[in-house]
RNA sequence: UGGCCGGUCGUCUAAGGGUAGGACACUAGGUUUUGGUCCUAGUUGUGGGGGUUCGAAUCCUCCCCGGCCAACCA
């Protein structure tokens, strides 16, 4: 399927795609000439924790622009508070991107690279009469801040004489003070409605060591005053944020235009991405996490980039998926639904099909003779012919889902019961004549009889059977692992009501089943390869693969009408 | 209660004074060796009241609702 052929005029006339009003911005000020008709964003992650979703929407806005307009996207680490900070997480982040099939080239920036310049600035805003060494301690600044109702009041020190808070800050940075003794203030006014504006602070001291300064610093920058200098650092053009970034702009640009930097950056706010079904906060993912909830940051149920790559995401259904969400100025929560039909989108083109069992049970064919075996050719992909074919044994006994057997089937049951025809993907059609049980009366096996003129799955006389079914040959049988994943949340807006996040969890949001039997041609599918196991849903090979167990993630479900229908024909 | 931002189908997102369109979801049908895919059709929307205008989602006004801001976090 080509998006283009449902274009009437087909591939000269594509459909205008509407332009968001970031790309909308970049077109008028690249019109304009400002910024001297460059285009420079940049990804600014602090490296305390893993990516996520969300990140990929920005990833995907701030290279997209750069990639579509000539421009270019750095990746900085926002490094400015070394308590938080890992380098750990600075590698992952650079995997993550690269995953999503970005490339920053040689402009893998951090902010501490500038702390040097980022100081000698603070220095020219002290001399300014702009900045001030302040003896407030935390408590006492939020008491002088005031309320979002309420002015705030001048801290004592505001009117510190320069030489003073020149000499204190030297000394705060030497390490000649203790944490929280002394800061470093903007002078710029405590009665401003936005709180933000209220004599913010510049530096705090922290006698922490930097995963990349060691303990050569005493004082760390605030965010505030470091992003916006780094912006400028770069000459970066566009810097885009979430909208809770909103109130910081006059911050912003307050910081850029009384230091003397060479390059003018404007800050614009978007909507950060919120998907139904999970969180999306560090700090409830790292909850979930530290308290044991689920495995790790690669969780599969987590919204991390290294979680949705476990669980078979791929690159491609992300992309497409934050095409399709857009940019906007909105608050959103997305639908999980929009993102799981881009992941089957891709998945559908590309996933080979393969046959696997995940609840087994015993199929016998009684007219079939015991020893023989034949192999037939399966499709590989219907949606591609040139994925080609592979083998397929078939013998005697066989493996068939346990539930596409039903002793009382339903109305519109199109699968095994009792005297029914089902057709056996790409090999027999087969009737079940006869139902074995256990001593405590629970069916071990079916015995059937096949249609020798069947094979291929089409008859001579051309009858018709509604069900195919997927089947494994007992005896060339493969055992793996599934895991099969589903929400971490019952709920679509977890904590709505007031309800905490851990009682929302869906207690089986993980169900492993140990023992199912696939055919032979899954032993050689690599780690993180994706397959669709037929009629159940894309797999992915986790990592927790080896020579003793094969592990298959479960992506994301098929599609099932038939759970719709029967649904709707219980309750009458 | 102060400031700022924002309200278009169930969910996202277009239309920027001139036919409210697309996607997902949902419903019904068709095709099918996956109850998958694909195809066809359909339901559903401009928060409310005034105003300007031949004409308003769009401009003005009042109201309502939602979000963000009072970390030495980012």
């Amino acid at each position: 399927m080509n998006s283009s052929d449902r274009s009437p005029e087909g591939l000269n006339s594509p459909e205008p795609k509407p332009k968001n009003f970031i790309q909308e911005m970049v077109e008028r000020d690249l019109a304009e000439g400002r910024s001297g008709g460059r285009v420079h964003t940049r990804f600014p992650p602090e490296p305390n924790g893993y990516l996520h979703i969300g990140h990929a929407k920005s990833i995907h806005l701030n290279f997209g622009i750069a990639r579509d307009y000539g421009g270019k996207c750095n990746l900085r680490f926002d490094d400015t508070n070394p308590l938080n900070e890992d380098p750990a997480f600075v590698e992952s982040i650079r995997r993550d991107i690269r995953w999503l099939g970005f490339d920053w080239e040689d402009r893998e920036f951090h902010a501490s690279d500038y702390y040097d310049q980022l100081y000698e600035w603070a220095v020219h805003l002290v001399r300014e009469g702009k900045a001030y060494v302040c003896e407030l301690d935390e408590k006492e600044i939020r008491e002088y801040r005031g309320t979002v109702t309420e002015a705030g009041r001048p801290s004592p020190w505001r009117d510190r004489p320069v030489e003073e808070s020149l000499d204190l800050l030297e000394r705060m940075r030497q390490g000649e003070f203790e944490e929280g003794r002394y800061t470093l203030r903007a002078k710029i006014d405590m009665a401003a409605a936005n709180m933000k504006m209220r004599d913010p602070l510049i530096y705090r001291i922290r006698h922490a060591v930097h995963h990349r300064t060691g303990d050569r610093w005493k004082i760390y920058p605030m965010y505030d005053f470091a992003h916006c200098l780094s912006d400028a650092i770069e000459g970066i053009t566009h810097s885009l944020c979430t909208l809770e970034f909103k109130d910081n702009r006059e911050l912003y640009d307050w910081f850029v235009e009384n230091c003397p930097v060479s390059s003018r950056p404007y800050q614009t706010e978007f909507a950060r991405l919120n998907l139904t079904h999970t969180v999306m906060s560090k700090r409830k993912l790292k909850r979930l996490v530290e308290e044991g909830i689920v495995e790790g940051w690669d969780d599969p149920r987590l919204p991390t980039l290294s979680g949705m790559r476990r669980r078979g995401y791929t690159p491609e259904a992300i992309a497409t998926f934050c095409d399709r969400i857009g940019v906007a100025r909105t608050d959103s929560v997305i639908e999980l639904a929009l993102l799981e039909h881009h992941l089957r989108e891709d998945l559908n083109a590309r996933a080979l099909r393969v046959m696997t069992v995940l609840d087994p049970l015993k199929l016998v064919i009684t007219n079939y003779p015991e020893d023989r075996t034949e192999v037939f050719q399966a499709l590989n992909n219907p949606e591609d012919p040139d994925a080609g074919t592979h083998e397929l044994p078939f013998s005697r006994e066989l493996w068939v889902e346990r539930g596409d057997f039903r002793e009382d089937a339903p109305r519109k049951w199109f699968r095994l019961a009792p005297g029914k025809e089902v057709r056996l993907k790409f090999a027999y059609f087969v009737t079940c004549e006869e139902v074995i049980r256990n001593e405590k009366g629970e069916v071990i096996e079916l015995r059937c009889t096949y249609d020798p003129q069947s094979r291929g799955g089409q008859s001579p006389d051309g009858r018709k059977v509604k069900g195919t079914l997927h089947w494994v040959s007992a005896r060339h049988a493969v055992e793996c692992e599934a895991r099969l994943y589903s929400n971490l949340f019952t709920e679509a807006h977890p904590e709505a009501e007031g309800k905490d996040l851990l009682e929302c969890l869906d207690p089986h949001s993980l169900e492993i089943r140990p023992h199912c039997k696939a055919e032979p041609y899954l032993a050689s599918v690599a780690v993180g390869e994706s397959v669709q196991f037929f009629r159940h849903g894309y797999f992915v090979v986790d990592p927790d693969t080896n020579e003793e167990r094969r592990v298959f993630n479960r992506t994301v479900g098929l599609r099932d009408s038939w759970a719709k229908l029967e649904k709707k024909l219980q309750p009458g």
